[in-house]
This record gives structure tokens, C-alpha cells and sequence, in this order.
DNA sequence: CAAAGGTCGAACCGATCGGTACGAACTCGG
DNA sequence: CCGAGTTCGTACCGATCGGTTCGACCTTTG
């Protein structure tokens, strides 16, 4: 509660709470699942503070989606690397990561898909893009780094299997979907033509 | 045009006129981004109509994503089935079908996960849940007859590939996107340990 | 102390929402 | 030909939607 009332102690800082707090509002019960007005009572902020900020609901939701790939990529990225070297180790560790996130009893499955499946605008679709990109990005290094001939597609192969993992984990089964996808995974990089070069 | 104004021809056929006719227009505009007004006009049919028949929006669209998941499922086996009696063929052609879908330039990746992703509530889930119940049956039946050791993880495996491919088709690049999943599926395949008994 | 500006809470707006009601038009089985 | 059953078109309902406005309150700046 940094902003009781009234204040100018940090505009930026009232920006960044909001962001914080609608987060889990808005994943849990879905962009259009909550009007404008509740939303604003259940962060504890007005409409007009709202619409100063983000000029409408659809800017706060953008800007919510934007941060939040950035910090579950981060989050993945991370936990790779904490992992070594071996990029073998690396992709394990990040499916693990997954399977940490399948357990948490709130996982609804990913916010940006979820998003981008209801509102069919196009800059949602585009977050949502540029959220599997960085994805994909993260997945075709380690593809590279393990030395595959073709890291692009290794890389687009384990992106199917990490957004497959989640798909199922949130609308099927979440046990044991990330050890599967793991496992999965393994085979595919073990399998993989490689070229003798590694960088 | 079955139904012009009147008529007690066939209270049935209207009911599946209407749920076929809806199909598009849902899946193109969202559940939540078509009121039942516009959705009425644009199938052709009054609004007491639909509440006569479907008793709720919501029973609606519950009917036609049911007929819709036995519909796409259905295409799938057919599409296996037709590639004869070896499991990687009909593997393989399973993933064709699926690019094929892909290139439909109205893909906007699958109905149930998208409908679940915006209806929070239960009947719309259970009919996804049910959904990947039949895609995973269709796997795990290849996965078996193919002699995997453990068909229900194989098979496990292949729907996270068949979803990831889907997820990917839709929002990031659905161009060979079925091919190089059918390429990891067969990669699956081969690389899982099996018994000696196929039946 | 005064001006500037961020925030709240509530009132308010037109539009649209899902759903109901009803009379008229129509097709059928008897 | 007559009543039962289906459908259409439209008007209507209360509720909620996203968004705007405004006065009061508060904090910072100078």
C-alpha cells in the first residue's frame, strides 16, 4: 500500500504496483471475466488513477502481458543457467522449472496464450508472438550450443514440447507433464544430427 | 436456408443447422466477442429459436464445441487410419493432417483450448479436458500398436507435440510447423524403448 | 502558505450484454 | 380446415460494460 491516498511521492511507482497487483487478478479470472470497476477495487485504485496511467483497460492488460513474458522468460532463462554448462543439464533444468510451475495450484496455464485466444486484437496477438519468441530464442540456443545441425528446427521442436507440456498441463494433467516433456526433450536433443562444431 | 419462417418440418435439422452454422462464426469471433444478437443474425435464426433449442449461450456453445472436438477428432483417426497398418505411417500422416489444418488460412488453432482459455467455467473446461482424453486415446493407440514399453507416456509425449504444434501454428508461424513435429514425433517413436510383444 | 498535481470515490454516460415476451406468419398432422 | 407446434421480428427488461467527469483530499515543491 505505498499510496494511501493522495500523493506525488512517485507516479512511476503507482504505475509499477498496479502492473504488480492486476497480474494475478487478471490470470485468474481472464481479461473480459472482470469488468473495469472491480478490477480497480480488487487492486485498490481508481478508474481515473487507471486510466491516467494506461488510457484503458486494454493498455493495462498490454502492458501487464509485455512485463509478465519478460519476467517468465527471465524466470526459465535463469534456471537453465543455473544448471552448468552442459547444455544438456541446461534443458532439463528448465523443464523442471516447468514442472515446478504446472504444480503451483493457481497455474491456469500460459497468460499470453490464454490472452491472445479471447482477444483476438492484434496487439495482444503480437505480445503473445513475441512472447514464443523469446521462447524460442532461449530453446534454439541451447539446440546450438549442444551442437545440433539445425538448431532452428530443434529449437522450433522443443518449443512445441514446452508450449504442448503447458497446454496439457493446464487443461488435462499437470503430474508429471514437465518430467514427460523433459524426457521428451532429451530424446530429441540426443537424437538430433550434429555438426562437429561446437561454438 | 432449411428453415424459411415457419415450420415444423424438422425441429432436429434446425438444431444442427444452427450448430453448424455457428461453428465458424465462434471460432472466428471468440465466445465472448459476438453478443447473441449478431450471432443470431448472422446464422439466421431468432433469438427465441436459439433459446428454445439451446436454453443459454453458454448451452450453445457447449453444444457445438462437443460436436466439434468429436468432429476434428474423428478427421484425425480417419486421416491415421487411411495411411495403413504401420504406426509410423499413420503417425506421420496424423501430422500432415495437421499442417493441413495449419494452412487453412481461418486456423486460429484449436476451439476447445481456446473456448477454455476464456470460459473460466466448469462444462467448458470438462468438454476440453475431454477433448485431449480423445487425442491422447488416438496417441497412446499408435504409441501401443507400435510396441512402446509404456504407450501412455509415448503417448503422453506425442499430444504435447500435437498441442505445441497447434499452439505454435497459431500464434507464432504455422508454416511447417505440422512437419517438424511429425519429424520429432517420429523421433519419439523410434527412440522409445519397446517390448517384444505387439499385438 | 500557495500553487501544482496525483489520487480517491462516486455519480454519470451511452452502448451493449444475456435473456424474455408477444403477435404474426408459417407448416404440419388430424 | 383447424389446432398444435415452430419460427421470425421486434420491442423490451435489468444489469453490466468501458470510459468520463468532478469535487474533495492529500503531498510535494517553492
Amino acid at each position: 500500500m505505498p499510496v494511501p491516498k493522495g500523493s506525488t511521492i512517485d507516479p512511476e511507482r503507482t504505475r509499477a504496483a498496479m502492473m504488480e497487483a492486476v497480474t494475478p487478478v487478471l490470470y485468474e479470472r481472464g481479461l473480459d471475466g472482470i469488468g473495469v470497476a472491480e478490477l480497480c477495487a480488487s487492486i485498490g485504485v481508481s478508474k481515473e488513477t487507471l486510466y491516467r496511467h494506461f488510457g484503458s483497460k486494454d493498455g493495462l492488460v498490454e502492458a501487464m502481458l509485455e512485463a509478465r513474458s519478460e519476467r517468465v522468460t527471465s524466470w526459465l532463462a535463469e534456471a537453465a543457467a543455473a544448471a552448468g554448462d552442459d547444455p544438456r543439464d541446461q534443458l532439463a533444468a528448465l523443464f523442471d522449472a516447468l514442472q515446478q510451475w504446472y504444480d503451483d495450484p493457481v497455474f491456469r496455464g500460459c497468460a499470453m496464450l490464454n490472452a491472445a485466444a479471447q482477444h483476438h486484437v492484434d496487439p495482444v496477438r503480437a505480445i503473445t508472438a513475441r512472447h514464443l519468441d523469446r521462447y524460442l530464442e532461449l530453446l534454439t540456443g541451447i539446440a546450438r550450443r549442444a551442437g545440433a545441425a539445425d538448431p532452428h528446427v530443434l529449437g522450433r521442436q522443443l518449443l512445441m514440447l514446452v508450449e504442448g507440456a503447458t497446454v496439457v498441463a493446464a487443461h488435462h494433467d499437470p503430474a508429471a507433464a514437465g518430467e514427460h516433456a523433459r524426457q521428451a526433450a532429451l530424446t530429441l536433443l540426443s537424437a538430433a544430427p550434429r555438426t562437429g562444431l561446437q561454438d
